[in-house]
DNA sequence: TTGTATGCGTTATCAA
DNA sequence: TTGATAACGCATACAA
């Protein structure tokens, strides 16, 4: 029993062809006759051969591996997706390189570097929003890039996701009409965060749209978490002339939300409407279960992965997606009472 | 502005010292002099030079990357501690590798050596069970492996995790002390799950010393999901001797349960009692609150990735570590109603 | 179809 | 303190 790691050499000698031959029938098996292909695999498992890694890559150029950035996988939205991105990367041949950058545009761009000096053939980000040197510095280093849980049409860089503006549009005009004028909404932090950001402003757009003095909007930024939400909330319920409609940026707030207005003893929906956005479990077990926007979390994963692994084997361009999303009313809206 | 990407060859070429010396001055910037520390440093930013990734490990024999495979990222046990996992691992400057084994073996085996022929230094994998045959390539290939979420005193794999079966058992003897006598068991597939089926023993073992007939244990096997925790819970629901409190293998589980119980009209915890495990964010969300056991899963991560990083940085022996459970009683359990 | 020979970009040994 | 040079293990152009 050697303890060595055999390496092309061995395998070649073993099998008494060229290492060039082991090279090919491993990477081309049909260039090579049948009988020296049986040799070599023969030669392949006796010696328990596997191709070393940093050899391969120096000769190909090549990592076959991709990385992600996202915020962090605790928030179930990423970690659904990311899933979905690395189950489809495995059917292409690709391995997953996971970073987070804990919302930090600071971290973001250290990791970025981390994971491009790690070889990485491609990258995956969330949102668009980043310093434009970071986009040099990939540009250069000839890493592509493909962004992600945004959509924009107004950006020509390649993404695969939703208009979050349009969405929040979409539920706040559909919430104003059930009779709603007094809004709130409970944002994640807007500073670097633009799928945030959109989604502020799809709410003062539908206000406008429907003759709501936008400035009226009771806005309050957090960080993620139940428990900021549920703080959040304590606050608007404090406010003088309470808000009968409370949007969240995002499910985790808006369950907060929830939790606080049952301490207070507030009935949601009949006292106070309640919206979150993601669709993710917690929403259909939330009680009441929570009124939000869904989100094609594992299908924006799955996408993002095809384009990358079909632009790196086959050098197609990346192409923007945009994704639709739904309006889901469970049971925390309802029209406002008039007095 | 030249297209191509700068070499050792060229930063020495343009800082006039040999190769040697930058590589020196990289990596070890003590061993340099000042003056030509500086002249290095400066071509270095000049040229925008970054290491190859491919000729570093062929030269080092490392990767500075460690992998792990995990059931999936969507449950969020597995999510918070790849999180925690990851972070710690920055911090000793290595990259993270995910694969995702969807609860199967035979996948999981494949992906162990998809791993290691990406070049994981060392891999982070779930529970001790699998075949002798991967933990021998393991070995051959000269890859650590570190087990986690599960810790078992009876085996000498080097894992980081506490005690499953005896977790459950701690919250069984609880439960039963508080008058239950019929009890159920919703769980995860135990037929490679080393961790369900710890936690299925700890049950039985409970009952033996509390001089229960641990062959009365209403035993359901089932999927992942809250769907699956419904259905099962349903079926419970039905029968003749009907059980006065249902574990549940997980709070994923629990959660399904508990929605199938409101839809029947049964109160909890007046009619039943309802247990979960892992304590995740649902289990606080849940209305009524779950009882549920809680687990370190971000401290598993943390103590996960410093013990692989002392590992490969410093040749640490990989020991076993083994951490405490707590039982957290909500609102989803109450005292036996005998009649 | 197969073999020979070279290059890939580092690190590290040894001499200077 | 620095430089010349030999690995490292594979892929591939070219020759046979």
């Amino acid at each position: 029993m050697s303890n060595e790691i055999p390496t092309l050499h061995d395998v070649a000698f073993s099998a008494n062809v060229s290492t060039a031959t082991v090279s090919r029938c491993l990477n081309f098996p049909d260039k090579v006759s049948e009988k020296t292909r049986r040799r070599v695999f023969a030669a392949v498992n006796k010696l328990g051969y596997l191709p070393n890694f940093g050899a391969k890559v120096m000769a190909t150029k090549r990592t076959n591996t991709i990385g992600a950035i996202i915020p962090t996988m605790e928030n179930s939205i990423f970690a659904r997706g990311l899933q979905a991105f690395q189950e489809e990367l495995l059917v292409h041949g690709f391995t997953l390189l996971v970073a987070s950058s804990s919302y930090r545009p600071d971290i973001e761009e250290e990791q970025i570097k981390a994971l491009v000096a790690r070889g990485a053939d491609a990258l995956l980000l969330i949102g668009y929003e980043r310093n434009l040197e970071v986009y040099r510095f990939l540009q250069n280093q000839g890493v592509p890039a493909l962004t992600a849980w945004a959509f924009n049409s107004s950006s020509e860089r390649p993404s695969i996701g939703f208009d979050n503006r349009e969405a929040m549009y979409q539920m706040a005009i559909k919430v104003i009409d059930m009779g709603h004028k007094r809004l709130a909404l409970i944002s994640a932090q807007t500073g670097s965060n633009d799928r945030a950001k959109a989604r502020y402003q799809g709410i003062l757009d539908a206000m406008s749209e429907r003759a709501l003095d936008a400035a009226d909007l009771c806005f309050i930024e957090t960080s993620y978490g139940i428990e900021e939400g549920a703080l959040a909330f304590d606050k608007i319920l404090s406010l003088p002339n309470r808000p009968t409609a409370v949007f969240c940026g995002n499910d985790v707030l808006a369950v907060g939300a929830l939790r606080s207005a049952r301490k207070s003893g507030i009935n949601v929906p009949e006292e106070i409407s309640i919206i979150g956005f993601d669709d993710i479990e917690l929403a259909q077990v939330a009680y009441p279960a929570l009124t939000t926007v869904q989100v094609p979390h594992r299908e924006m994963g799955r996408l993002a992965a095809q384009a990358l692994a079909d632009l790196i084997k086959n050098g197609a361009e990346l192409k923007s997606i945009r994704l639709e999303t739904k309006l889901i009313f469970r049971e925390t809206v309802a029209p406002a009472v008039d007095y």
